[in-house]
DNA sequence: ACGGAGATCTTCT
DNA sequence: GAAGATCTCCGTT
């Protein structure tokens, strides 16, 4: 069943959307058959305050999806060969998104491990550039409004994770001279214990 | 299990 | 010209 999140939903503060993604459902509609997961780690990138994002420095032709309407993608290619996939979040021109870093595969597994050729299940999706390969998401999906299924890749309600299960941490892979305090921030959020997370 | 290095190339300074 | 919101492989423990 298609339902995705509309609007409003990635018009909330960034960190209250990395929150509310964990257990929301990742959809993905490709020409062998439908692929997703649950997601069960993300990241908050906030605005053109926060050093460690893409939008800090203002417009580049790379960011420009970051000033697209809430709920639109923003896909990336990261040291030369791997996609990472984010959704744009708050009201337009806040320029914040969130990064989906993990999941856990539960659509056309069949699909997932061949797109995932040779690699043990545990490391098919626990990672934000080892899923992307798992469900097709690369440049293609840049720009693409998330808000509907029509875009082929969508968000939904899925499981509900209580705050008990869920743990936060700094932000990973961040270069040694993103300044304080956005280094330290706990900005990454990971449902305890699942082993589709990227790390403990 | 853990750690280090190479891959690979786009982007912005 | 350097760094990057990473992954995989190969070494040692």
């Amino acid at each position: 069943m298609v339902k995705p999140y509309g609007r409003d939903f990635f018009a909330q503060n960034a960190k209250t959307v990395a929150r509310d993604l964990l257990g929301a459902t990742l959809l993905h509609q490709t020409e062998k058959g439908l692929v997703g997961g649950i997601i069960v780690e993300t990241e908050a990138y906030t605005g053109i305050d926060d050093l460690a994002s893409h939008g800090r420095a203002g417009k580049t032709p790379r960011n420009l999806p970051m000033w697209e309407a809430p709920g639109h993608a923003y896909t990336y290619l990261i040291y030369g060969q791997y996609w990472l996939l984010n959704v744009v979040c708050e009201p337009p021109d806040a320029v914040a998104a969130v990064l989906i870093r993990a999941i856990e595969p539960t659509q056309g597994l069949d699909i997932i491990a061949q797109n995932r050729a040779g690699k043990p299940r545990p490391q098919w999706t626990n990672g934000p550039g080892k899923l992307t390969l798992a469900l097709g998401v690369d440049e293609a999906h840049n720009r693409v409004d998330m808000t509907t299924a029509i875009s082929r890749l969508w968000l939904q309600p899925g499981r509900i994770y209580p705050d008990n299960a869920i743990k936060t941490g700094p932000r990973i892979g961040l270069g040694k001279h993103v300044p304080e305090p956005w280094f330290s921030m706990r900005w990454r959020w990971w449902v305890a214990g699942h082993s589709d997370v990227s790390r403990a």
